[in-house]
DNA sequence: TAGTGGTCTAGACCACAAT
DNA sequence: TTGTGGTCTAGACCACTAC
């Protein structure tokens, strides 16, 4: 792959024309996915640029998410994210919840770690669930990993007036480990009807950076979820995942009448 | 605000020493939203490294969300954005679609750019609508103002058999400009009755940054969304909605039978 | 051992905004 | 006029990998 040097009559930054070539190379095909990318030596001789120069051009790269670097050995064409489809719907069924589902369903191992503690709600929780701050809260945090790797976070909270002291008072222990919170609730007499989720974008934090292995120039999906009855919220939860891993899909009916139920 | 120097003991590369100290200074609110942070000329003088190193540690909390530069002016703390939430439902009435009902309902001007022209499909278009390749399709440019600043932007594609020639032929002339697919297509007798949407996240591409105006350090929303009648596809769309100022929400019921629709 | 990306220094010139 | 961030150069040392 034979570049041209640079147009000394281009009035943009040197590391701009250079991003913009190397860029126009990746999606006219000249590089595989995963294939070896000519790194900061090389392009120092071939642009006739400092190194500060090349690697700034790179940077843009990686954080566009056309490239990655590993450190000592190499810069990369990032591979074809694989993007697991995530029907992101809620059934009543027992079995299984919505994510060892996706995981089996794409012919993924899956692993669920999790922690339950017994907390008081701060203002924001307490807000959510229509309870007060203070109020107590069963608060249960988890990671899920797919073939070892991990592919999602979420914190739950639930109002420990509702599970405190029955079978499903820890989510991942007895006869209802594993299911969907619908179910769950379903086995107290808590009949769940509806569902909403928020979805905001934005960078990893830095604990998320590491606990969910999130490359440079990948941001999350942070998502709020509230399960509700016809009376009130029973449980409530923030979920992370890596944009590099999953689509999130919504499918539903476009309602057949004229009346606006007035939903918001 | 005072900050301690750099700990030599700390084992960990100067940039990050001082993007940390920093981060927590901005999250443990020092500094105001919108407020002037210290510059680089300041972090070289304070912890006695060189500039490039001083900028690095503010490139990371720019890229993270915390920090925004304006050239030759200064650096910011970023504006606690605030996130507008953005209800993804669609209705068969005909007044006007949703992205100027919920601009409106929030208080602000909607003004919609759209250019339309027929065009034969390339293959991923055609797969999305149950076409060949080259089968001719509509296909319209948006870009959608929200108080004059641009603020969403999507191609839709429809089947030019079913619309052509017809009143709803260009989306946004005629009877129905301005109104939702739904009610375009009800005036045709095409019954659409579900609508499907898968969400990525991605950084912008660099004609995205400069017709959005998104700024670095934000990702944007990637949505395709599908709209159906029970027996084939009649409108896809690929919608691209900047990261830092909506949070899309997602209401639906849980049904309340056991059995699997297999909607997948 | 040669080559890699990560880190860091010490300069320089620029256009422009604020004062 | 002063200060800002943007751009750029020309070096250096490092730890680690296997080009």
């Amino acid at each position: 792959m034979e570049l041209p040097e640079l147009d000394p009559a281009d009035e943009r930054p040197k590391h701009q024309q250079i991003t913009a070539r190397l860029r126009q190379a990746i999606e006219s095909g000249s590089y595989e996915p995963g294939e070896r990318f000519p790194g900061e030596n090389t392009l120092m001789t071939r642009y006739q640029v400092a190194r500060s120069t090349a690697r700034q051009a790179l940077a843009e790269l990686i954080d566009s998410g056309y490239l990655r670097t590993e450190p000592k050995v190499g810069t990369f064409v990032r591979d074809d994210r694989q993007l697991i489809r995530k029907p992101r719907r809620y059934r009543r069924t027992k079995d299984t919840g919505p994510f060892a589902t996706d995981a089996r369903g794409a012919g993924l191992s899956a692993d669920i770690e999790a922690a339950t503690e017994t907390v008081p709600a701060d203002q924001a929780t307490a807000d959510r669930l229509n309870l007060h701050a203070g109020d107590q809260v069963i608060r249960t945090r988890y990671r899920f990993l797919a073939n070892g790797r991990p592919i999602q976070s979420s914190t739950s909270y639930e109002p420990a007036a509702l599970t405190l002291g029955t079978l499903i008072e820890r989510p991942e222990e007895g006869p209802y480990a594993g299911a969907g919170v619908v179910a769950r609730f379903d086995s107290l007499g808590v009949h769940i009807t509806h569902v909403t989720e928020e979805i905001r974008v934005r960078p990893p934090r830095p604990d998320e950076t590491t606990d969910l292995q999130v490359p440079r120039g990948v941001h999350v999906f942070d998502i709020r979820r509230t399960f509700t009855t016809d009376s009130r919220p029973v449980e409530t939860a923030d979920i992370t995942i890596p944009g590099d891993r999953y689509a999130l899909v919504y499918a539903f009916q476009v309602p057949d009448d004229e009346q606006d139920p007035a939903t918001d």
